[in-house]
DNA sequence: GCAAGTAACCTACTCCAGGTAAGGTGGACG
DNA sequence: CGTCCACCTTACCTGGAGTAGGTTACTTGC
């Protein structure tokens, strides 16, 4: 009876990595469809073709398995961001629109399950809200860290507010982008360079 | 015996405007201390000194309770920002400055109640998420209309991304004022004027 | 003053989803 | 070919959202 299940692709035994990897992937899926309180871990569980106890053995709670989708896709985050723009670090006028870009980019890729995981996470507790806030500190802190090697004797505090304005704005701009569909991340950096790049070169020292 | 009951101010009857105003006032505290998936409705309940079939009679639900506060928060906003817009219409850099402390001032008297439900109220369900978005359309759309009135003939698009991006760098930059916790609505203002006051007015056509 | 009506209120439940205890199963390795 | 461990399951507990139905006290017409 256990030989020939024709279709489905016979329950597989799997190591614990690709277990884990598998789930957060649904559990983003399960998220983003019906948001994080509606979403049942037995829905997960199901979906993933295994038991609800698997979910708790890996992740510990529900807010677990969403703190590791976060985490997961922060890390993503930090690299393409702060690869763009290190590529064009002797310029930042450009460095700035590289970084604005592969955010906008991968927000794109994201669709969805990003949008909902950054307008969503906060409620649950804690640890989520921490988690999602790391994010924005982690690209404040990048866009911070930036900023201040450019100018270098501006007040830190300055710097930090515009920090922060700059991941708001981009991060509302974002959601923007997606609910209207037609807009490039070149596009959304533009409008960010445009409204912002004045104020910001003149707050910065004369160039080199 | 339902006579001197010393300290306890004797259960008392209430109409029920009265009643709901307060038990939005106390559901806001909880919500905010605990967060919302954490609060119970059983412990707003007791603490208004009620019980819970009450709280349904008079919001449905937990999330109706939830969008009750957020509504009223919402009212409260745009009237605000939009007096202070309207007190100087005249000048387009002023009114701008007048709307950005309008709205810091309103984040800062509200205090931890607010940041937490504009921060947190989007996980809980699609009533709930409209009702935050409903804020921030309201905002976003003031802004809109406001610039469009100063210059008729800039493309909408680029506008509504301008407003967009406004509404964004505003919400996360009252939060760290609040994290901070020693920085003036006037301030916080300044930051946003210096930011992007320059590309807004590059945007704009030539003064009057 | 008093019956009648109704708005405010309560007790006592159901039900669902997060979380857990305790135990099967199958393949790797001596 | 036995035994060990990682992977996995069934069957349960618990707490909080939501509800059915009855009770109390304030008002209103006479």
């Amino acid at each position: 009876m256990t030989t020939s299940e024709q279709a489905t692709p016979r329950k597989r035994r799997m190591p614990r990595a690709e277990r884990e990897r598998q789930m957060m992937e649904v559990a983003e899926e399960v998220f983003a469809e019906r948001g994080y309180v509606a979403a049942s871990m037995d829905e997960i569980a199901e979906r993933v073709g295994v038991s609800k106890p698997m979910l708790y053995e890996y992740f510990g709670s529900k807010e677990g398995l969403l703190v590791a989708c976060i985490r997961q896709a922060r890390a993503e985050l930090l690299r393409v961001t702060a690869e763009a723009t290190a590529a064009a670090a002797n310029d930042p006028e450009t460095a700035f629109r590289a970084g604005l870009v592969a955010y906008f980019r991968f927000a794109v890729d994201h669709g969805v399950a990003w949008s909902l995981l950054s307008s969503e996470a906060a409620v649950v507790g804690p640890q989520t809200a921490d988690e999602v806030e790391a994010v924005r500190q982690q690209q404040t802190n990048l866009i911070s860290v930036t900023m201040s090697a450019y100018a270098p004797e501006v007040a830190q505090g300055a710097l930090d507010a515009f920090a922060e304005i700059i991941v708001g704005g981009c991060e509302r701009l974002a959601l923007w982008c997606g609910r209207r569909g037609d807009v490039t991340p070149e596009q959304a950096a533009e409008h960010i360079m445009r409204l912002m790049w004045s104020g910001l070169k003149d707050s910065l020292p004369a160039e080199k």
